[in-house]
Parts: C-alpha cells; sequence; structure tokens
DNA sequence: ACGGCTGATCGAACCGGTTCGATTCCCCAT
DNA sequence: ATGGGGAATCGAACCGGTTCGATCAGCCGT
C-alpha cells in the first residue's frame, strides 16, 4: 500500500547509509573475502535495510553481457518446438540465464525482426529454428561475430553450429518399416519444399523405396507446410483416386499425421484397417492419439538442452563441437499395420 | 568471414566519423526535424556505413525501461498455456517488447526464482499464471510498485489485475449439460486443491448438481493435478467400483481428460458409449481426438493478448481495467453422450 | 550597424553499476 | 626509529547512450 512511488535504493544508498564508497560496497557484495569482515558485514545488513538489489541493466553495460538468450521457433502450436522450447529454457535457467522467445510463424519477415535484435545487444546469442530455410539476411551477417545455434532445421548452404538428427536415417528407417510390413502403394505427405528437413526425410523415404525395389519417382507425393491443415488437404489429395488408393502415408511430421488421420476419420477411412500412417517427431499426444500414432520420435526436449549448452558454451567462450546428432528412432505403436491384402 | 572480433562501433566513432558531436549524433538519430537536413544526413551516412546499432542496454539504463516483458507458465506440456503465451507473444512483439518466458513446472520455488527477477530491473513488468495457487512472497512485495498481471489463475486472496474467464459459471454449464443428457451418476475429477480456478470450477458442478435436485456431496470426486498421468490415475479410481461406476465424468481440464480417455481405453471402455466425458480449456488437439473432445473452450491466445495489453499499459502508465473477462463457453462434440439406459 | 531572436550544435551531467590504479594505514622486520 | 609490504578503502574512469542548459552563428527588423 505504501511507499508507492519511492525511488528503488542505488549502490549509492547503500554506501551513503554504511559509510563507506561505492566501489567498496560493490567490492564487499561481490568479490567476498576482499573487504574486512566489519565493512561486508556493515554493506549488507545497510543493503538488506534498503532493500538493495543492484540493477541488472547498469550491470549488463559495462559486463557487455546481457545474461539472456533468444530462441526462435516457427511455430507454438507443434508440440514437438515447444519442446525444444522447454528443454532451452531448463538449461538457460540452470545456467543462470533469461530465455526470450520468439514466434516467426514460418515467416522470413519475422525471423528478420527478431535476427536484428541481437545486434542491438540484448541478447548474448541465439538459438534458431528456422522456418523458412532461408537464412535472414541479418542474422547471416551476424553469426561470425555473434553466437548464433541452429537447431532441429538447417539453413541453405551454412554450416554454422547445429543441434539435430539424422533425419535422412530416420526416414528410411520409418518407410523400411512400412515397406517390411507388406505395403507397396504408399504415398507421401513431404514437408514444405526447400526445407532442409523436408527434404532430408523426403531423401531417406525414396532410398528405401528404392531398397525395396521400387521406383521412387512412381510414388505419389504431396507437399504440405508441417500445419495440421496441410496434412488433412494433402491426404484428400492423395486419397482421391480410389482405384489407385495407396495402402499407407508416410507422413513429414506429426501435425500433418494428425490431420491426415482427421481427414480419414472424416472420409469414413480406418487407421489403420483402410490406411496405416506413420509420422515424425512424436509429439506427446502421439501416444494418446486413437490409434496411438507409429512415427519417429525426435527428442525435443533434448535436443533443446544440447542446443542451450552449444550455445551457452559458445557465449562463454569456449569452443564446442560444431555440430551434435541425438537418435532419432521409430517407435512402432498402432497406425500402421501390414495392408489388408495381407502381404 | 573477416573482421571477427572488431569491437562494435558505438556512437562515439559515428560521432568521430560524421564529424559531430555525440549529443548531436544522439539527436539526428532519434529526434526527427531537430537536427538540420544536411548533418542528419551526414550522420546516417556515417552510421549505415559503420553498421552502427544503438546499444539497447545503454538506452535502457537512462530510459528505465527494460524493453521486455516476463510470462511465467506452470507448464509448457500443456497446449492451453502455450497458446497464452503466443498471444502474449504477439501482442508484446507487436508492441516493441520482447518476451521472456518461464516454465515453473508447477513449483512455488520456481515461482519465486523468476520472480526475483522484476527486482533486478530487467523486465518492466510480468504476467503471472500461478500453478502454485500460493502468491510468491517476493512476487506480493513488488505488485504495488511494479506492474503485474495475472492470467487465468488467479492467486489466493489477492486482487491485483487479472485477465481470466468466469470458471464457475462455464463449469455450471458443462456440468448441466451432461445432467440434461440424463446422466445422473458422475464423477469428477478435480484440479489441484487451493488453486482458484479447481475451486471455481468444482463450485460450477455442484451448483449445476444442486439445480439438478442432486446432493453434490454424493458426487464422487478425485482431485488431480492439471496433468495428463494424473487424469489416468483419477479415472481409475473413479471407475474401480463397477457396480457403481459413473455414467460420465466431469474433468477439470483436458490434459487430465486426455489422460481419462487414454485409461478408458487401456481399461477397454468405450467413451462415450460407456462413458462420457466433458473436459476444460479446449486445447487444440481437443477437436482432433477420437472421439473428439466436449469440453468448455477458453480462448487461450486471446486471454494471452488481453493480459499483455494490460501489463504493457501498465507499463505506459496508463491505468487498464483491474480485472477482464472473456467468455468461456461449452463446445459440444463426441465424447459425451446420453446415458446408455436412455434418459 | 547593431541588438535580439531563433535554430543548430556542443559539452557535461547522468543512468547505476564495475574496475583499476592510487592512497592510506598498520604491522613487522631490520 | 624507520622503511617496506600488504590489506582495506577510495576516487575516478568507464560502459554507451540521453538530455538539458549553454554557446554560437546567422538573420531579422529598426
Amino acid at each position: 500500500m505504501a511507499e508507492l512511488s519511492r525511488r528503488r535504493p542505488t549502490i549509492r544508498d547503500v554506501a551513503r547509509l554504511s559509510g563507506v564508497s561505492i566501489s567498496t560496497v560493490s567490492v564487499a557484495l561481490n568479490t567476498p573475502g576482499s573487504a574486512s569482515p566489519a565493512t561486508r558485514e556493515r554493506v549488507v545488513r545497510a543493503a538488506a535495510e534498503l532493500g538493495y538489489q543492484p540493477n541488472a541493466t547498469a550491470r549488463s553495460l559495462n559486463l557487455r553481457r546481457a545474461g539472456s538468450i533468444g530462441l526462435m521457433v516457427p511455430d507454438l502450436s507443434n508440440a514437438y518446438f515447444v519442446n525444444i522450447i522447454a528443454g532451452v529454457e531448463r538449461e538457460a535457467r540452470d545456467r543462470g540465464y533469461l530465455l526470450v522467445v520468439g514466434a516467426t510463424d514460418w515467416q522470413t519477415a519475422a525471423e528478420e525482426q527478431y535476427s536484428s535484435l541481437l545486434r542491438t545487444q540484448r541478447l548474448d546469442g541465439v538459438i534458431v529454428s528456422s522456418g523458412s530455410g532461408l537464412p535472414p539476411a541479418s542474422l547471416l551477417e551476424l553469426v561470425s561475430v555473434e553466437p548464433v545455434v541452429f537447431v532441429d532445421e538447417r539453413v541453405a548452404g551454412f554450416d554454422g553450429h547445429f543441434v539435430g538428427v539424422d533425419n535422412r536415417r530416420a526416414a528410411r528407417v520409418a518407410a523400411a518399416y512400412l515397406f517390411g510390413l507388406g505395403h507397396r502403394r504408399i504415398g507421401i505427405i513431404g514437408g514444405p519444399l526447400g526445407l532442409w528437413t523436408a527434404d532430408q526425410r523426403l531423401a531417406g523415404y525414396r532410398e528405401a523405396a528404392v531398397a525395396a525395389g521400387l521406383d521412387p519417382d512412381s510414388i505419389p507425393l504431396v507437399h504440405g507446410d508441417y500445419q495440421i491443415a496441410s496434412g488433412s488437404r494433402a491426404a484428400a489429395q492423395l486419397l482421391a483416386d480410389d482405384d489407385a488408393r495407396p495402402t499407407a502415408l508416410l507422413v513429414a511430421n506429426d501435425m500433418m499425421a494428425v490431420g491426415a488421420i482427421a481427414h480419414c476419420r472424416d472420409a469414413g477411412l480406418d487407421v489403420p484397417g483402410d490406411l496405416g500412417i506413420v509420422g515424425f517427431d512424436d509429439i506427446p499426444t502421439a501416444s494418446l492419439m486413437t490409434p496411438p500414432l507409429t512415427t519417429v520420435r525426435q527428442p525435443g526436449r533434448e535436443l533443446g538442452i544440447a542446443a542451450a549448452r552449444m550455445l551457452l558454451d559458445l557465449v562463454d567462450g569456449r569452443e564446442p563441437e560444431r555440430s551434435v546428432t541425438l537418435p532419432a528412432d521409430l517407435v512402432v505403436r498402432g497406425s500402421a499395420l501390414p495392408p489388408k491384402g495381407g502381404v
């Protein structure tokens, strides 16, 4: 109720109250064992009495350290990215950093906007999960002089610090699983053209097709945008032709798989009975869906932790690995079975 | 490639290059029409040539404005809170603020930890969605002197700025719907004891029971913690007694509803055939679940936007409404039907 | 031709800390 | 008694901006 607008106490006030100089207060408070026990005691008591808290902005200014890092993700509605956020947040907090998060909604413009914040030195570094595949011009400029770590999505033609999984291998395994089940007529819902993860996953799917003796170019393919609605649309397209309808779908991420399943439900198709579906990411709800989604598990939280660790090492001047690859494995649940005709 | 460790240009460098004083540079860059066109031109050119970006930390220091706000949420794995984040992020960015997010994992300790950051003046204000119901001591201290807005969850015995919904009414409507369907033996999975939202929803459920001519104290009630696993556990408890098994469950949030449904699936109970379920929140996946979840829709994103708006108004010295209540309505989908025996 | 007014520019103080070199004081060895 | 060394403390510079009062031209009217 009281003291609404009283000025916050500064180090000056503490100095005055404890009868020592400003620099002594600073030393007494920050460098243990460097002030005499008696002064330290007096200073601490004065600080407590005034409720003094050092001004972090002022400290940042001459320490040239903001104490916070940034994280750009393309989409907050995708729980996989939220997992990454959770990991980064955790690691950042553990190491005393604040986390600024920015959602770019898959737009380069927003990426550009957030990137420029780095230049104004409000952030010690940034972790980027690109949604456009295009390196924001302003970001690339900075990458040589300021810590930047890419996570999940690699940016075209640029090999900076990176944390992710072997998308190609994981996709190959997923596709091979479907072929192993006996599926021959499959369809692919790919990610956005030009995105590294999308390209890699597609390449993996095709490798498995070749290994199974199929012509990869003959596989029906529709590109989505990694969001739910596009999964429904893509599924609708792929399943339009009743005669040559695929018996299974490889979907480049779980969000689109959710959309595809929703479409099937609306269209009266049974998953996995009429159509097998394999996703990618393993979002937290994947195991709770009906049917539980067979998908490739990406360790989102761990990726976030690893990325934060890498970035903060960079910030602290250590030289971490240039690239970290975490395992991504197929987790078989109930959304894909052998095709109806039998093997 | 080059100029790896070259010092960032400061206003001083711009002044030197353009041959004017530091203050003139500052004025020319920030106060349009206050410097002569010629100087302005020279300054701008010099700034561009050097790639000068003003140091935001230094600016913050004498403007006493951090340019960022904080948001504490209890749980990143709950998409409802993520919706709130998305709304806050959007509004903050639109108004030129950065958003620092902190996940407290339902722990007062973490809330306390984040709260104290406010005192160090790195944040201009904070939006809090409490996960403990307990006002962090350090936060309460500050609330009278620093902008704080509570969202979704109200803190015990404290009536600061708040954005949320009428939980009681919404819960009453949800319960009334179930009674209207003909259910008489229902069970309740409540939220954590002591949380305002949990109390309110419970109160609403009971009011509807009374209105339906039932003794609210006779309704089986198990408290969960708003997380998935507890929903499964609670459902298991409530459904244990085969003879007096409820025909429907009122679940205080969607995450627990997800858990409850998963339990039913594992236990061989059909939802909605054997058991109706009504949730609360309307997380984005609710409509995509099988069956699609009947639940109370809380406009998470809008709550976030409203909270950010309120906080930033507070920061800007305007005096916003003390409390904003957004509508929360039942959205009927497929997880509850009339009980098997008929009405 | 000169005083006064206006607009552009400048110097200095300030925001709130950290840090470094200088100073003071005390104690002990010579 | 005196000089040297070390610990505690201090003053001042600095981080990189903003802002305010002072200064300085240039131009006007009379």
